[in-house]
DNA sequence: CGAAGTGTTGAAAGTGTTCAAACGTGGTGG
DNA sequence: CCACCACGTTTGAACACTTTCAACACTTCG
């Protein structure tokens, strides 16, 4: 039917997104504790219940494109979504990976800025901007909670500055790799084994390389046994210690 | 006494900041409308004010270094601020410019994440975080406001972050002009003038090159007719269309 | 006028990219 | 069950580009 593994089952048009009406709970969901839903008390979330909508998508599935009004932001459930931007000529810019629990929809423009692609079977909380704006009013606590978003972000993305303009291949995915294992780790995961949602394609495009330089930099990390790569999307950190020192992460 | 133009002074150490105690005039600030001020009425904005010192720095001064205690939060009123991040082995990413009217403060972080240094003489509005975190809660606009800049300034993070991984020399010194030009208008210029408060060092470290290279990229803008640069730290824009095609600026 | 700090320009070198081909894995169908 | 095909990934070699290193020009300041 659908694959669980990256890839681009038809690329464009398709049914896209299917409905999934049994989901209504966000009491009892999962990452309740990690998206802003967690700013909320539990009655006060049952507003927010009431003009959401579930939604899943297939891996490779597109739920946005650039350029398209603005008309909704969105919370991912499970699965994974990449943000990109792409030029006229093809350059292409992964400016974000969205984990469950992440929010879409920090921004003053009036329209998407960039492509909203699943890179994995999702499933996404839907709120309209409308209602967003009117829960936002009413509730405080999600504006302040949502400040708080913004602001994480925003030191990230000056993290990814610095990455992107002055670090080398090694270090960049070094970086990348420790920034993914603290997102993923609070799973029960030993936390040292990152699965990789994306492919190679998707890494490069995100830290500024190609493919080939990604792929070289994996198996130069493999050779010097800081990490494993047990399968192509599944990779084991073998020295957390080395790998901070490449990425010059002094947190 | 101190310089106009960029340079440092003394690098570190020296009277740093001088208190300027004529300054408490919010209500005339020339940069009010810009700044997160405008969102208080005048009777709030005195409530601001009561907590605000007004300070001045020389060019070359540093207001604070990566690693301190993130005690307050600054709009700058005059001259111009750089944000920089600098790794062990020297390297060095200038985070971003601060100009009048801009808000430094939007973090999560105990510590500041970057050095703030002044790039020319400047005049700035210190407020602590826990004053500020005080006012947020007393005025819901104020946070509103923030949220919004936060917005802002994330979707314009993204931009660079395309332009860092992706843009090669020319057209990130294309979008970085225009953008910049975009900033300093509404002031009455023309807005075909753009005066450079950074020096070319820091520009080369905006965007991820050498100074070299941002040298010889003016230089092949100029001999392209693109731009003009009738002095060192002035450009005139002569062909916005160009530039705007290279920087692939679709907005 | 000389010195220092900045910026410009030139030639050499290093590094990631490009282009091309081989590899491996997973899914399909015989 | 196995061969085969497709896709993503890996690897190799030539290339293009920015960087590096060095020398020179310009402006400001002492």
């Amino acid at each position: 039917m659908h694959r669980t593994v990256p890839g681009f089952a038809l690329p464009y048009a398709e049914p896209a997104a299917a409905r999934d009406p049994a989901a209504h709970e966000c009491l009892h969901c999962a990452v309740r504790h990690l998206a802003i839903c967690s700013a909320l008390a539990c009655d006060e979330v049952q507003a927010l219940e009431r003009v959401t909508t579930s939604l899943s998508y297939a891996a490779g599935a597109t739920l946005v494109r650039t350029g398209e009004a603005r008309q909704a932001v969105y919370t991912v459930t499970s699965g994974a979504l990449r943000l990109v931007r792409t030029l006229a000529d093809g350059r292409r810019q992964v400016v974000g990976f969205v984990l469950p629990g992440d929010y879409v929809g920090l921004s003053e423009s009036e329209k998407y800025r960039n492509d909203i692609e699943a890179i994995a079977d999702s499933r996404v909380c839907r709120v309209s901007v409308a209602h967003m704006r009117q829960l936002r009013t009413q509730y405080p606590q999600l504006e302040r909670k949502l400040l708080q978003r913004a602001c994480l972000e925003l030191d990230a993305a000056q993290d990814a500055a610095l990455s992107l303009a002055r670090l080398q291949p090694m270090e960049k995915l070094a970086d990348f790799l420790l920034k993914l294992a603290a997102r993923t780790a609070g799973q029960g995961d030993p936390g040292n084994t990152v699965t990789l949602m994306m492919g190679r394609g998707d890494i490069a495009d995100h830290l500024g390389l190609t493919m080939e330089t990604v792929s070289r930099t994996f198996t130069k990390l493999r050779q010097q046994g800081l990490i494993a790569l047990p399968q192509l999307h599944v990779v084991e950190i073998r020295d957390f210690a080395a790998l901070h020192r490449l990425a010059s992460d002094d947190t």
